[in-house]
DNA sequence: CTCCAGGGGGCCA
DNA sequence: TGGCCCCATGGA
């Protein structure tokens, strides 16, 4: 516990302020997919808007999706912006999946390979991804979004200077008995509270996030 | 009013 | 690869 680095220590301190957030929020796969695919650069207050539709319109469900119209959708989905290219993207998206196996045979690949269809998707790119892997496949995958590499730049952690460099730096560093899942949903939260403005605070100085990570590192 | 959300794709040098 | 531009609603 001594001589810890900065990742693992802020794993530590983010599970003790945070516990298992229980992420990723949704009652099944494909609300968690359709989740990730209407979340993207938009708050997910407006998501939560557009899931409850679809919902209602017995639509969250990408086997349901792959046969609906574009158009019909687009309309369901407004409030999560994008809407015209979100709509025909779930849709395609919905259609590949559900007719390529399912997300049975995406999690019976290695993950290498079952990231690699879902990339070739459109609409599917490397945060969606990453979600999906990590959320919905069950594969040790960290996901890496804004949120998390303006946390890392801030507290300046070696080997995260871009996204791709900082989950292989994070998935080499924690161990198996980690969560990767909790990690991603702690630095959201902790994002949320401490780092809303981007890309540094005003009066948060360097190597800080508003005051949080040095509090808690020393006693 | 401006800024920006749990991004991604196309294009161009 | 890396920088732009586009997609668009809703909350602060």
């Amino acid at each position: 516990m001594v001589t810890l680095n900065k990742i693992s220590r802020l794993y530590e301190l983010l599970e003790k302020r945070y516990g298992d957030l229980h992420w990723w929020p949704g009652d099944t796969d494909d609300e968690i997919l359709i989740g990730a695919i209407l979340t993207q650069n938009t708050s997910w207050s407006n998501v939560e808007r557009s899931l409850s539709l679809l919902k209602e319109k017995q639509l969250l469900s990408i086997d349901k999706l792959a046969l609906a119209e574009p158009e019909t959708v687009a309309q369901l989905i407004r409030s999560s912006g994008f809407y015209n290219q979100k709509a025909e993207r779930l849709v395609s998206i919905s259609k590949a999946i559900s007719g390529s196996g399912g997300y049975q045979f995406l999690r019976s690949l290695p993950a290498r390979e079952s990231e690699q269809f879902l990339l070739s998707l459109k609409g599917i790119g490397s945060e969606t991804a990453e979600s999906i892997l990590c959320y919905i496949l069950g594969k040790m995958v960290f996901v890496v979004d804004k949120y998390t590499m303006r946390i890392f730049g801030r507290i300046e952690i070696p080997g995260t200077e871009n996204k791709a460099s900082a989950r292989i730096t994070v998935e080499h560093t924690l161990g198996e008995s980690k969560s990767l899942g909790n990690f991603h949903a702690t630095l959201v939260q902790l994002g949320k509270e401490h780092c809303k403005t981007k890309p540094v605070c005003k009066g948060c100085p360097a190597n800080s996030i508003c005051g949080f990570y040095e509090s808690l590192i020393s006693p």
